[in-house]
DNA sequence: CTGAAAGCGCTTACAG
DNA sequence: CTGAAAGCGCTTACAG
């Protein structure tokens, strides 16, 4: 079929390529891994090239592994790879960093169950995984799973709190603080901020961002100004009656599907954005964020820079250690 | 710091095991694997196993896959994990077909890159796949990478053309079928039809499902009551006017964010969902479709079907060859 | 400049 | 009932 001459059943190996190339396979390797050390004419080199080529060889991984001991293999265990758009990010970032490194991600999706959890690190541990990047698809804190002690860890998008497991997660306050400044900086100064029910990072960073931006502006924090509601569509539209109340000329939303919701109050009475009110969101979710009329400003959560940031810290090739956080940069769209 | 003696250093191997058990490491093999074939004494067997649990022993997949000559690996080459949040899903799918059959899913994030692509297939065969998905987030055509030729494959979400790959794809016309089933049943007779500009499997498909379901319930096709639109909010935004003057009941869009779209134009317009005109929508995209208000009702795209089908046919385990089509389910929410 | 040989951690006939 | 030995496909000192 092909004019490789390639058999499935019966995979050419290096023995085979050395005797077409009529070397030791210890010449083959050499030439083949361009091992500096190694001195091998010009003329063997030219065969073992000639027959790796007209036999088709592929060296088996597995086997070089084995060999030499070291692993090609990075774990990363995901809650919800399902469940949320976010993980495909992470998984991303991890991966195209773990490529530019030699090394392969193998993936396991535990939806949150512990025994799928320790079924996949046993797992990983088995293919001698050099490591394991453990992440949840939203910031929070952690227990970690007993297992993962036997091997390199590390936390992403989450973290433990009594403990020593590096970790790489969003930085929610400075995310608060952008998105506060881009509302100031649109000459906003009466600044909602409908924030979130759930006790979370991202419930206490936020609000510290969006305060230490008012303080940085000279403004006084206004407890009347600050809301709490479910942080999605329905609370972001039940929210639209007291952010008109309180006469804010902005609003900040704890995320996009919160934004999305009082787009639809706002709507219904007949107020547009950002002539009567500005909005801005956070998450920078793709399919709401940039497709809302109009698009909505937002801030993004640095999923893909968290995953290549843990692969980085996990292989040593970042010096910081312990809990690193990511910035969020601001996006901007025309809802202010 | 563990009980176990577990040293990240020095692994403990099966001869590690084999010595403080008193036996050799083809018994202990045949312990650990529970070998059929085998007769060890339950005093040996009993022996094993302590020296397993106090040693902390995880045997080495690696080196069990080269001496066995079979795979653990399949790998999933997707175009796509990051621009979407469907591709999440087959790669759920996939992996959870996979792990339930004893293999561990290697997968490559291409971006649609033909040389990354071939990298990325070119380090699957080096891991030995048992075979490779390729798979895209929406389901077209493709050209089959000649390298993919060199293992088993099976293409998921997409086809090609003139070729015996086996593959398999989201079934088009019935979903088309079911959606504007569903508004029949809900007693609409003048059903609009939103199509997409874009030509593809899903244009042509859901088009014919659509006259499929008219034709059944003996209702005559009215090409006055199909439009093209941009695939997208904007689209069905702009499609708002046109629906509304077929005075049509009902309508049917491409997609969920087509009818995200429609629904701010008919919102613009102060007409209520879905008393006065009733919505369906294509795809089940999550963040859209269940937390629009009204939730739209839809018809989902089987992504976590795809994938777990294609694993069952790489494996072997479907005995349908060839193209092989996954319903799409109607999912009933407030919007007719 | 090149090859023979040991070894990586397992599995699997084969003997006994 | 159990073990010695060969082999999976590589790499890596070490000799020459």
């Amino acid at each position: 079929m092909t004019t490789s001459g390639y058999d499935r059943a019966h995979a050419v190996t290096m023995r085979d390529v050395a005797k077409a190339a009529g070397v030791s396979v210890a010449t083959v390797s050499h030439v083949i891994n361009d091992k500096a050390g190694a001195r091998i004419g010009e003329d063997a080199r030219r065969r073992v090239h000639d027959a790796v080529e007209s036999l088709g060889y592929r060296p088996n991984a597995l086997a070089k592994t084995l060999s030499r001991g070291s692993s090609p293999f990075i774990g990363l265990v995901a809650d919800a790879i399902a469940t949320t758009p976010f993980a495909g990010q992470i998984i991303h970032g991890a991966q195209d960093e773990a490529w530019k490194h030699g090394y392969v991600l193998l993936v396991a999706n535990t939806e949150g169950n512990a025994s799928v959890e320790r079924d996949a690190i046993a797992m990983m541990l088995e293919h001698q995984v050099r490591g394991i990047l453990y992440s949840t698809w939203f910031h929070r804190e952690i227990e970690v799973p007993p297992t993962l002690r036997q091997t390199d860890t590390v936390l992403v998008d989450c973290f433990a709190a009594d403990e020593d497991i590096p970790a790489v997660v969003p930085d929610e306050e400075q995310g608060g603080r952008v998105a506060t400044e881009e509302l100031l900086a649109a000459g906003h100064q009466r600044i909602a901020f409908i924030n979130t029910t759930t006790p979370s990072p991202a419930q206490t960073g936020r609000l510290a961002g969006y305060r230490a931006a008012l303080a940085a502006a000279g403004l006084a924090y206004d407890e009347s100004l600050v809301f709490q509601f479910e942080p999605d569509q329905g609370g972001g539209y039940s929210a639209t009656a007291k952010v008109l109340a309180s006469h804010a000329t902005a609003v900040f939303c704890h995320n996009d599907r919160v934004a999305m919701g009082l787009y639809d109050g706002l709507r219904e009475r007949s107020l547009r954005i950002p002539e009567d009110i500005a909005v801005m969101g956070f998450d920078n979710q793709d399919v709401i964020a940039a497709h809302l009329r109009p698009p909505l400003s937002t801030v993004a959560l640095p999923h893909y820079e968290l995953g290549a940031a843990g692969v980085r810290l996990l292989l040593g090739l970042d010096t910081t250690r312990q809990a690193m956080r990511i910035s969020c940069p601001p996006i901007r769209r025309s809802s202010l």
